[in-house]
DNA sequence: GATGCTAGTCTACAATTGTAGAGAATGCAA
DNA sequence: TTGCATTCTCTACAATTGTAGACTAGCATC
């Protein structure tokens, strides 16, 4: 069950999941509630859909309310969530969704800078 | 009806009429074909979606076979697929999408100089 | 202990998506 | 011209996904 994709709102969780570390469902409801009207149930569904997935698993319990912790880690499911991406809308070739983002996104001097070296270190890599 | 999403498979196929511009049918059908097994009906089905929402049109026919073109552009698909992406996996912040990609995807010497180039342009053009 | 709120469990359901079959229609080979 | 293969049209269907209701069960409070 490790090689599981996660849907959009699966993965939303799991990002709140990636900040806190450990959450109950309420807590992740709150948190998502905040930004659109979303029923308790419909949270809690997702998370036991992740767990069942085993992207999370149960940690302890406090009363009634059960906390969760993440398994899967981000790393292990962006790393392919990207490689896909750049597949099905770039044809697999990364540049041109590099130059995109690069001409097309908010970027600051910081980012630039941070970029501009991250290349270099690549290229010295590459020799 | 323009702002209609598109699902992997109709991304698939779009990619193809932007490669091909015309296309009927039975051809994108062979080129899929290559690459995995998939029915003819299913290719027109995915071709008939993809016309109910705008995103080809007819062009002409030849007997029986009917052509198709693209009418949704390129870079107004990828636009906000890239956009909801870098929310989606990576809560709205570029930079460490990019950071990823130089570091872990395949990029060529010219694919990082042009890169390279791209920095500089738009560190020019921040000031 | 009774009561009400909160959290958990289970079930459901419609939209989207990938998949394809049945049957109709049409053009080409023999 | 007649049948065969190809193409089109229409219908269907299961899996996934977002969504949530119904019901149940603890816990805190009175």
């Amino acid at each position: 069950m490790v090689n599981m994709s996660l849907s959009d709102f699966e993965l939303e969780v799991m990002q709140i999941f990636w900040e806190l570390k450990e959450a109950s469902a309420p807590e992740i409801h709150k948190i998502i509630e905040n930004k659109r009207a979303v029923k308790y149930s419909t949270v809690k569904t997702i998370i036991d859909r992740l767990e069942k997935k085993e992207a999370v698993t149960r940690s302890r319990s406090d009363g009634r309310i059960i906390f969760y912790l993440p398994v899967m880690e981000k790393q292990n499911v962006r790393a392919p969530l990207i490689k896909e991406f750049i597949n099905r809308v770039f044809l697999g070739k990364s540049r041109p969704l590099v130059a995109h983002i690069i001409e097309q996104e908010e970027l600051s001097i910081k980012d630039i800078e941070y970029l501009e070296s991250v290349l270099r270190e690549k290229k010295k890599e590459l020799r």
